[in-house]
DNA sequence: GCTAAAATGGAACGATCATTCCAACATAGA
DNA sequence: TCTATGTTGGAATGATCGTTCCATTTTAGC
C-alpha cells in the first residue's frame, strides 16, 4: 500500500469520541465538536468510522467491551460474592455521580434510542442478559458458600438486581445525594440476604 | 379586550406537544413539529409559551400533575396495600409496553436533561420523593392492616420501590419481554413482604 | 359600522446540522 | 527520483434548526 498512515491513534480517537457521545447523548452531539474532540480530520473520520451513526456504534461497543470487563473484574475479587457485588454497585453509583453524572451510555442509549431503534434495543438487551449473568455468578457462589439459601432463585435475584441497578443509575443523572442510593443499595442487599 | 380570541385549546394543544416531547424527547423535537402537530401556528405557540424550552417545561409539569394524580388514584384504591402496589407498577410497565415504548416522561427527561439542567434536576428529585411520599403511606397502611411486619422501614422501603420503578420502567425502553419485568416486580415485593 | 387590539399565515433570519467534494500534500513502493 | 495512492484541511452543499418579523385577517368593545 502506498501513501502516508493515518496520522492518529484510532483507539484514542474513539475514546474521545465516547466520551462525548456518553456526556451529551446522540443527537445533542455535533460532528464538529467530534472532529475538534478526536483531533481527527473531518474527511479521515467520515472515511475511517463511517457516519455519525456508526461512529455512535463505535463508541457503543467500545463501551460495552469496557463495562463488560469490569463487572467480570468483580466477579474474580475475592472475599463474599455478595459483598462483592455491593460494592460494585456502590463503585458504580459513585462513579458516576462524582464523574460529571454521566450515569451508564448503556442505559442512556436505551432511554435516548432505544424506542426507535431496533438494533440497539437488541444489543442492549443482550448486555443487561451479561450483566445477569455475571449476577448469577455471583449469587450462585454465595450459595455455594453458605452466604445464601440453597433454595435461592439465582437467575430471578439476578434480574431484580439488574433492575435496581438501572434504577440507582438513572437516579444519579440528577445528582440525587450518594446517601440516599446507598442506603437502597443496602436495603436490596439485605432483603436477597434474608 | 379588543381582537379575537386563540382559535385553539391550550390544554389540548399542550396535551400534543407533551405527547411528542415524550415520544421523541427534547432535541429530537423540531418546533416544526411541534407547530404541526399542536394546529398552532408559529407566532401564537411563541407567544402563548415562550420558547421550545419553556413549551417542553410547561408539558413536563403537565406530566407531573397528570402522574401523581395516578398515583394518588392507586393510594385510594380499596384492597390490600401492597397488592395495589404491585398492580401499580404491573400497569406502570404494561403502559409503556403496549403504548410504544415511551418510558415515563420524567425518567426520560432525568437522562436526556438531567446531567445539564439544574433546575430540571431538582423538580425531577422533588416529583420522585413525591412518588416515595405515596409508596410510604401504602407500606404504611399495609404495617397497620398487618402485611407487613411492625418493625418495617417504610421509607427505606418506600425509596427502594422507587429505585426499583425507574429501573423497570427504563428496561421498556428496549422492548424487554414484559414477563421478564413482571418476575422482577413479583419478586421485589415478595422480598419485601418477607 | 368603526376602530383598536389580538391572532394568524408565512416569509425571512442567521446559525448550525451531517455530509460531500476537491485541491494540496505526504509518503510507500518502483 | 518518480509515481501512484492514501491523507489532510477547508470550502461548499442543501437541509433544517429555533426564532423573529410583518402584513393580513379577525373580532371584541364602542
Amino acid at each position: 500500500m502506498a501513501g502516508p498512515s493515518k496520522q492518529f491513534d484510532q483507539h484514542q480517537a474513539l475514546d474521545k469520541a465516547l466520551q462525548l457521545f456518553w456526556k451529551q447523548g446522540y443527537e445533542s452531539t455535533s460532528m464538529q465538536e467530534l472532529v475538534d474532540v478526536m483531533g481527527v480530520n473531518r474527511a479521515s473520520l467520515y472515511q475511517t468510522y463511517g457516519n455519525k451513526y456508526d461512529l455512535y456504534l463505535a463508541s457503543f461497543n467500545r463501551y460495552i467491551d469496557a463495562t463488560l470487563n469490569t463487572f467480570n473484574q468483580a466477579l474474580k475479587t475475592p472475599g463474599p460474592a455478595l459483598e462483592n457485588a455491593q460494592t460494585l454497585f456502590q463503585n458504580l453509583v459513585q462513579h458516576s455521580l462524582e464523574g460529571g453524572l454521566q450515569g451508564c451510555f448503556i442505559n442512556n442509549t436505551a432511554v435516548e434510542l432505544g424506542a426507535h431503534d431496533q438494533e440497539l434495543a437488541q444489543r442492549i438487551r443482550d448486555v443487561w442478559v451479561k450483566f445477569e449473568d455475571v449476577f448469577a455468578q455471583m449469587i450462585q457462589r454465595a450459595v455455594d458458600e453458605g452466604e445464601l439459601k440453597n433454595d435461592a432463585d439465582v437467575r430471578q435475584i439476578a434480574q431484580l438486581l439488574n433492575t435496581n441497578l438501572q434504577g440507582l443509575i438513572i437516579q444519579t443523572k440528577t445528582n440525587i445525594s450518594q446517601e440516599k442510593l446507598f442506603d437502597s443499595i443496602e436495603l436490596i442487599f439485605r432483603l436477597i440476604r434474608e
